[in-house]
RNA sequence: GGUCCCAUCGUCUAGCGGUUAGGACAUCGGCCUCUCACGCCGAGAACCUGGGUUCAAAUCCCGGUGGGAUCACCA
């Protein structure tokens, strides 16, 4: 691998235990900003050295998100598992040095020992017992690394600032399981090095573990990484985001009918800031992404503010695109093969009143029934004597019509309403719900030139089927 | 409990010694209008607390309080 001098390297290094999450999404996404801005490299790193919770499933459904955010990496993706003979490689060395040391003590001892000490006040740490037994390897056996029990160990962090810690807080954690694959701590250590990472961007959860890993990077003789930890992202109630508070994996989001670019630009914003602007390009937002501007405080998840961005970003979004995007939330609701093109004129009718494609998916159905099946509630209110007076007044206009655009159609209306001395939406109302069969649509006009004539004039003609003249009279 | 981090409207944030403390979401009014939206205009709403430092503190320092993270053969 080669590494020129200044190059600026970042990664992501997800354990593949459950869906990408809104947390981790932004850490991804603040890793990838910072190496475009510097024209770096991003690595996608999958740390799945835990065999019990570590699932395929998971592995591709990280893939998929991070693809649908538009977060391509630029080497791997690199699986922990199969590098096993590295850590391994760099244990026998430490412990070649001194530096680590067998132990055999059992976790049922150790968990005693911990209740123990938290029992009595102590620290739950490590005591040291096999530290100078000077043991061979044996079944069961683990390796700690021998942590210095004095001194100050410093992480200067770009985000936190400097932060100290006391050496002696440290204990000899365990670097090499008895199954012979590596912890956490150390793998992070040896991978990032190896892949000559320069800037480790993660969770600030993690921040406690970096005087650890600074310590093992030195002890390696490796070059230390710059380190950022960026805040978390909390719940509305300001605990850490979970289950209970809504959704929280990405492809969620996209089932939901957000945009990718929606999502990131929220995400961006829980943290980082530029000044008062809001929407933010995916260029922008590389040309602009800076450390500096990260905030040090938690963000609580804000549900509706990403519902506005989403919004805007199916307002201003492109027609085309968006009907693509579109068709599989149609088809999900039983419309069989909609026309690309048809469904392009209904979301032009319906791109400023959609806030996600479901919403959108979910009003646009009517453009698709060719029998609209009328609530028996409206159809009694709507349907009376005026409405279908005046629905079969505009079908009487609407076959002579030579002007069926917007102006025409409106005028025809108007015409309607003038007649009868009655306000415009009295006339209205009865022809959207035969229309639609709804109260609330895109205006009349535009409904009916997506509709086209001849369907209009269908509809009205059903509507004005639907209700009997006697059982009409009847009730009056 | 130990260690570490954090603290500006309900929420995301701007602010980097001197501002009527700004913007955005949400909320509430109004306008537009064929319904619903969009759009436009407007309103209410914040510097956790106590000490310092300074002519001057949201901003710098210390204490307190509150919240969070972490203390595994998980990552």
């Amino acid at each position: 691998m080669t590494t020129s001098e200044n190059q600026v390297r970042t990664r992501f290094a997800p354990s593949p235990t459950g869906y990408l999450h809104i947390g981790g999404a932004r850490t991804a996404l603040f890793n990838w900003l910072y190496a475009r801005h510097f024209g770096g490299k991003f690595i996608l790193r999958i740390e799945d050295t835990d065999q019990e919770r570590s699932t395929d499933e998971s592995t591709r459904a990280i893939f998929e998100s991070m693809e649908w955010l538009g977060l391509n990496w630029d080497e791997g993706p690199y699986h922990q598992a199969e590098r096993k003979h590295l850590y391994q490689e760099a244990v026998r060395k430490l412990l070649e040095e001194g530096k680590a040391y067998r132990c055999i003590c059992t976790p049922e001892e150790l968990e005693m020992k911990r209740k123990k000490a938290l029992a009595e006040g102590r620290k739950p740490k490590y005591d040291g017992t096999c530290r100078d037994r000077n043991l061979d390897w044996r079944p069961g056996s683990v390796v700690r690394f021998r942590s210095p029990d004095a001194g100050l160990t410093t992480v200067n962090d770009l985000i936190k600032g400097p932060v100290h810690f006391n050496n002696e807080e440290l204990d000899d954690l365990i670097i090499e399981r008895a199954d012979g694959y590596p912890t956490y701590n150390f793998a992070v250590v040896v991978d990032d090095a190896q892949m000559g990472i320069t800037h480790v961007i993660r969770g600030d959860d993690h921040l406690n573990n970096t005087p650890r890993q600074i310590l093992l990077y030195k002890a390696l003789g490796y070059e230390v990484p710059a380190f950022a930890h960026v805040p978390m992202i909390l719940g509305a109630d300001k605990t850490r985001l979970s289950k209970r508070h809504g959704a929280t994996s990405v492809l969620a989001y996209q089932e939901m009918g957000y945009l990718p670019e929606a999502l990131v630009n929220y995400l961006v914003r829980l943290g980082w800031s530029y000044g008062d602007q809001e929407i933010f390009s995916m260029d922008e937002l590389i040309r602009y992404f800076s450390l500096d501007s990260v905030g040090k405080s938690a963000a609580v998840f804000n549900p509706e503010k990403l519902l506005w961005l989403n919004q805007h970003y199916i307002k201003e979004g492109d027609t085309d695109r968006l009907a693509r995007l579109l068709i599989p939330f149609l088809e999900a609701r039983n419309v069989k093969s909609p026309d690309l093109g048809f469904v392009k004129k209904v979301v032009e009718d319906l791109k400023s009143r959609s806030r996600t494609l479901v919403e959108m998916a979910d009003s646009a159905l009517f453009y698709f029934q060719e029998e609209i099946d009328h609530d028996p509630e409206l159809a009694e209110k709507y349907f009376n004597r005026e409405g279908r007076e005046y629905i079969a007044a505009f079908l009487e206009k609407l076959a002579t019509l030579s002007d069926y655009t917007k102006e025409g159609i409106e005028q025809a209306l108007r015409g309607i309403s003038e007649d009868r001395a009655t306000k415009l939406k009295y006339v209205i109302q009865p022809i959207r719900v035969a229309l639609t069969g709804k109260t609330v649509s895109p205006g009349i006009d535009q409904v009916m030139l997506t509709l086209g004539r001849e369907q209009v004039q269908k509809r009205l003609l059903g509507a004005l089927k639907h209700i009997r003249p006697a059982a009409q009279e009847q009730r009056r």
